[in-house]
DNA sequence: AGCACGCCGACT
DNA sequence: GTCGGCGTGCTC
């Protein structure tokens, strides 16, 4: 007897395993494997859906059978490789099936989408007769007076973003829409970015002889590839700024199209702007498909509907566009390649890179993976020959830097200043105050980690066996290794220098925000970080609202690095460049590095130039001294040396075991079960000279308490060890034995490849 | 997860 | 006696 292999659409682990379903005669047409069913589930008989991953044969079964009940309409069913690749998901990243299938599948469309409509005022009149309309306006009415001055330039707004309360503004446009000057519209939502959609062709810039060359080693490639039939080729290509990589990507995805090959273009979220869009549209007009957080419900299922039906052949979008189900997929672009928001936060943590690389085996499409900064992973691939490596090394356009300035912080002290505010950016804001610049101040976030350093040196206390800052707890009075949870008492002392000046470091925008208050407080400030931020679009808003010179300063995280590209923008200020190279984590030099590329490279604009102020304890620090110097083989050096020797990626794998709980002891227990167990498992496989190397932790993570759930994390390191036989012991005892080793109070998550262990 | 079954305490 | 508390176990 023929039956289908059923995952039902419920988000638990208990449930993560095929049911089988007998397949009734009149759906036998209708059923195919992938389909999305309705089946009856459970002792309630429950109505509920699933996907069908499989059909197979049983002889007689060991249980009663239920029927499908039915095959849901307008889903269209998974294909074959989408099948072969969720099963190499649920494998690799040890997630469930439907978390798989979640992340592989295009969002479902929940019947008839009700979109929330905008609503827009327009002018009604030209700006001339809206002029003297003005002059007429009586001086009382002063909020009319106010919202004419804006349709002076615009010919339509948002309602709610003229200033002020709601209330208060909208009896005001009540008020001219009676007079005939104003009307009130409303529209259905719609992304900016869709709005530009058709080829210009404009006028192509010549290549100059460094991108012809890597242009055609990459066509090259690619032509093999498509002939042999072999898996694609995986391309690092490393650019500086305004090297001129989007063009060589337009002319890649122009080769794929000619041998009728599709593509998909993945961009940060944050960069992809109406810009860069229109970079694409120009060329390739609607062949295109966006995938992106701006489009609406409405909109999105259109554009997943164009890949569906085969309309698009080129797919642009953040981390969820990888999973673009194009048909003869040639080339994948990554842009920005080290950018973490390739790294999914949700189960599967997957990266859209890993993605793009098995699809490249599969589908045999090419990968190219771009970037100024690449990440020291993929350079050390690069290196190595697992990926082919390709320099630009000259600017395309004439390309002005800015003027960096370093201050160093610990000669602020030997003058008496305490403040987190050198003299120098003072004056330089003070400066850009007056000619009416904007300025961006930098900093990370608070409370994350505190750590010890000292004030006259520079000197950090970090972990002997880890490399890696020691945080800074104040219950116990304790410093704390995050990695290993080796354990300190605080210094007071510097061993260094043997200064007593000993500061805890950890200020977060919130202190800055007050500080330049009081500095300046005839600025107007922004401030954007995590707190400020929570509600989607915020982001978008305080950005906006920056480059619409709404405010003099910016201050927030490193989310706020789109706001560098602001024309407005001629001042930038990195208040302490250190709270980044301490962050508790292997990649915090990394990361160092690539803001401070990015801060220093930045496009002079016009005719100022712009500065950057960037104050440290450490000026001598590689991560520094090489981004000033724009060097990334240089920092690259440094770093990978360090990487080595510590056994951090690329050189080992991690694997970082998540528990969470309201319980602490209960999540704290679960994780001392799991960690012994895995050690017991690893010593009977004859393995117990790498067990204190391998098995790091139970440990709390940094951050200890989320939403009233206590965290600890175990991380496990392939140290004279298989990876694969690591994983095993992993999957044995995380999945396979879960109901013994994990209560159900306590939520286990478990990251491959995490981009940072705090 | 979500539901049924079942085995004890306190309530008409 | 029996109503309902939640602990236990199963879902094709
Ligand atoms: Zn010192
Ligand atoms: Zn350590």
């Amino acid at each position: 007897m023929e039956v289908a292999k059923v995952i039902i659409d419920q988000n638990s682990h208990h449930t993560d395993r095929p049911f089988d379903y007998k397949i009734p005669g009149e759906l036998r047409e209708a059923v195919k494997v992938g389909s999305r069913v309705q089946v009856t589930f459970g002792k309630g008989h429950k109505k509920m859906e699933g996907y069908v991953l499989g059909v197979k044969d049983i002889e007689k079964p060991r249980y009663t059978i239920k029927n499908l009940q039915g095959v849901v309409q307008n889903v269209p069913p998974l294909s074959e490789l989408q099948i072969d690749m969720i099963l190499w998901m649920k494998k690799t990243y040890l997630c469930t099936y439907m978390e798989a299938i979640s992340a592989v599948a295009p969002p479902k469309a929940y019947g008839n989408i009700k979109e929330k409509k905008d609503v827009y005022v327009r002018r009604k009149i030209s700006s001339e007769k809206l002029e003297s309309q003005l002059e007429k306006t009586p001086n009382n009415a002063k909020r009319q007076r106010e919202i004419l001055q804006y349709f002076l330039e615009e010919e339509e707004l948002l309602l709610k973003s003229l200033p002020g309360i709601k209330s208060l503004y909208k009896n005001a446009v009540n008020a001219l829409e009676k007079k005939g000057i104003l009307e009130v519209i409303e529209k259905e939502k719609a992304s900016k970015l869709l709005s530009m959609k058709s080829p210009s062709n404009p006028p192509r810039v010549p290549l100059t002889t460094e991108q012809k060359k890597a242009l055609e080693t990459m066509k090259e490639g690619f032509q093999q590839t498509q002939q042999n039939g072999v898996k694609g080729k995986t391309y690092l290509l490393h650019g500086v700024t305004g090297s001129g990589k989007t063009e060589l990507y337009l002319g890649l995805i122009e080769k794929a199209l000619e041998m009728g090959k599709t593509a998909i273009v993945l961009v940060p979220e944050i960069s992809l702007t109406p810009q860069t869009m229109e970079r694409f549209t120009a060329r390739f007009g609607e062949a295109i498909a966006l995938i992106h957080s701006s489009l609406t419900l409405k909109e999105r299922y259109h554009e997943w509907e164009k890949i569906q039906q085969g309309k698009a052949k080129i797919v642009i979008g953040a981390r969820s566009a990888i999973f673009a189900n194009l048909e003869n997929l040639g080339m994948i672009v990554v842009d920005e390649e080290h950018e973490y928001t390739y790294k999914s936060e949700q189960n599967p943590k997957y990266h859209a890179i890993e993605i793009a690389k098995y699809r490249s085996e599969k589908e045999g499409a090419q990968v190219i993976l771009g970037s100024a900064t690449p990440s020291v992973e993929s350079y050390y691939r690069g290196e190595k020959g697992i990926y082919e490596l390709i320099s630009l090394d000259r600017r395309v356009t004439k390309h002005q830097l800015p003027q960096v300035e370093m201050v160093d912080m610990r000669e602020e002290l030997d003058v008496g200043n305490l403040s987190m505010i050198s003299g120098s950016l003072k004056s330089q804001i003070e400066e850009n105050l007056k000619n009416r610049g904007q300025t961006i101040l930098f900093l990370n976030r608070r409370g994350f980690s505190t750590f010890l350093s000292c004030k006259k040196c520079g000197y950090v206390e970090k972990c002997q066996d880890c490399d890696i800052t020691m945080t800074y707890h104040l219950p116990s009075d304790e410093l704390i290794c995050h990695y290993c949870g080796k354990k300190k008492k605080p210094i007071t002392e510097c061993p260094d220098c043997g200064s007593t000046t000993i500061k805890h470091f950890g200020y977060g925008t919130q202190k800055l925000e007050k500080n330049i208050e009081n500095l300046f407080p005839q600025a107007r400030i922004l401030r954007m970080d995590v707190d400020t931020t929570t509600e989607k679009g915020a982001h978008e808003k305080v950005l906006n609202a920056f480059k619409n010179r709404e405010a003099d300063i910016l201050i927030g995280t490193q989310m706020i690095s789109k706001g560098l590209d602001f024309p407005g923008v001629t001042l930038v200020g990195i208040i302490a460049a250190d709270s980044i190279l301490n962050l508790p984590d292997f990649r915090a030099s990394e990361r160092t590095f690539q803001l401070l590329t990015q801060v220093a490279g930045r496009a002079g604009r016009g005719e100022d130039l712009g500065s950057v102020v960037l104050q440290t304890y450490k000026p001598e620090h590689y991560s520094i001294e090489e981004a000033i110097k724009q060097d990334y083989v240089g920092f690259y050096k440094r770093e990978i040396g360090l990487r080595e020797a510590f056994e951090y990626p690329p050189f080992t794998a991690l694997y970082l075991v998540n528990l969470m709980g309201e319980d602490e002891d209960k999540v704290y227990n679960t994780a001392i079960k799991i960690s012994k167990g895995i050690r017991y498992i690893l010593k009977n496989e004859g393995h117990s000279d790498c067990l204190e190397e391998c098995i790091l932790g139970p440990n709390p993570s940094v951050i200890t308490k989320i939403n009233k759930n206590y965290r600890y994390r175990i991380l496990l390191k392939n140290i004279n060890i298989d990876k694969q036989l690591l994983k095993k012991v992993l999957k044995y005892v995380c999945i396979n034995k879960r109901k013994q080793f994990v209560p159900d109070e306590v939520n286990l998550s478990i990251d491959f490849n995490p981009y940072s262990i705090i």
